[in-house]
DNA sequence: TGTACATCAGTGAACGCGCGTTCACTGATGTAC
DNA sequence: TGTACATCAGTGAACGCGCGTTCACTGATGTAC
């Protein structure tokens, strides 16, 4: 049996009232020593590989120890879910401050941020929009961060209409969902191995016949 | 322990060399039996409760039956995701068959049946595009029926170049998986209880959106 | 036509596994006095 | 400043479960002679 050693807990992501030094008995911070062990096993080993016991594991604490912080498995699963729309916002405002001005081209390169974080982090994808948590409805601030990435798109594409390169009578929520629905679904494509061909050309494709066509004025 | 009786072969279904008449000891056609309980335990119970052991006692067969003819879960899972394909393409061609001659009406159809099969069988679905298989590429006829989809859309893609009505230019195959990619994406976010607005709704605005919208000339 | 036999699709029991979760407990902490 | 004590985050063992898969076997089939 491999010895997990009890891990520093992050500074700066400290909870408000957790002690200050780490000991052999409490941890500290495990609720996020647990959640940066899940995040590891996701990342190293796949979804199948997620598993409470593992992650307690991982964090070098018995395997009862995460009922004292999270209700069940599913909660965890929706800790890492929640992570994991940060990382894709974060991956998506990267790609947008990387190119110029342009309200198209800013729009695109959401597009692209969101496919590129998908296929480097396909497992991380899978727990996100996987079926793991019977109902979304019971994590509202897995629901609120999920929303905020829809948001994103909805503002890159307000910008496109007020720049008057998108049809501006279309609601910015409809057109975002449209953008969303293509995006997300070359991703899954890819993340699930249907596709034989290589992401980064594809993404460029799809966000180019999309993006670049999307409600352009017929006629 | 509710009792499992052994069911029927389905006629026309049976395999070229199977015995007519079912008996207690010998099945006449367990391989459709177990492939029928697999597709019955995905559509009443989930994807969850596929497992083998399952769906040899829906098929009143012991547990170790299986195994004669299938190698091991994972191709029972893709003789599950084939039929799902199968079952699609065979529903995207009724909503086709149902709209009129025009070749964007039909093309949207397409991607209409295709959101509908997948928010009509969500675990269906699921088997389809899931994980279960560690690798695609070992089930060729797998891979060769999700091409045949693909076809599909290709094929309606086509018919609207033809028609002057998308780019010709563009490669069918490109815009084909523009279009594949938002359907599906679209089937993905709805069938994993991301949206909350109705799926008639969403399936026609986004077609709206992006078949009619597909590369219409710019400028 | 009758029979021995090879074939192989089934059986039933077992292996080994790791999972989520619960429970009575113990040890460290910080606070009230 | 010193101490009793409530709090609660940890432990370690166990429960009960169902899974995929293997194995030696048995019973039905159809064919060669």
């Amino acid at each position: 049996v491999p010895q997990a050693e009890p891990r520093e807990p992050q500074a700066g992501r400290r909870r408000p009232h957790a002690p200050r030094r780490p000991n052999r008995y409490h941890h500290g911070d495990l609720p996020q020593a647990l959640l940066d062990a899940a995040l590891r096993i996701v990342k190293t080993q796949g979804t199948e590989a997620l598993t409470l016991r593992a992650v307690a594991r991982l964090a070098g604490v018995s395997q009862a120890a995460p009922y004292r912080h999270f209700a069940n498995k599913e909660a965890i699963l929706a800790a890492v879910a929640e992570d994991g729309f940060r990382s894709l916002m974060a991956a998506m405002r990267e790609s947008v401050q990387a190119c110029g001005d342009i309200p198209l081209a800013r729009l695109r390169a959401v597009g692209i941020g969101y496919v590129t974080f998908a296929t480097s982090h396909p497992s991380h994808f899978r727990v996100m929009f996987g079926r793991g948590m019977a109902d979304r409805s019971a994590f509202p601030t897995l629901r609120q961060v999920a929303s905020d990435t829809l948001a994103m798109v909805v503002a890159a594409i307000v910008d496109c209409q007020r720049a008057g390169l998108v049809r501006p009578e279309e609601p910015a929520e409809d057109l975002a969902l449209t953008a969303w629905s293509s995006v997300h679904g070359l991703s899954a494509l890819l993340v699930e191995g249907v596709l034989d061909r290589p992401a980064a050309e594809v993404a460029e494709m799809v966000t180019r016949d999309l993006f670049l066509g999307l409600g352009v004025r017929q006629g």
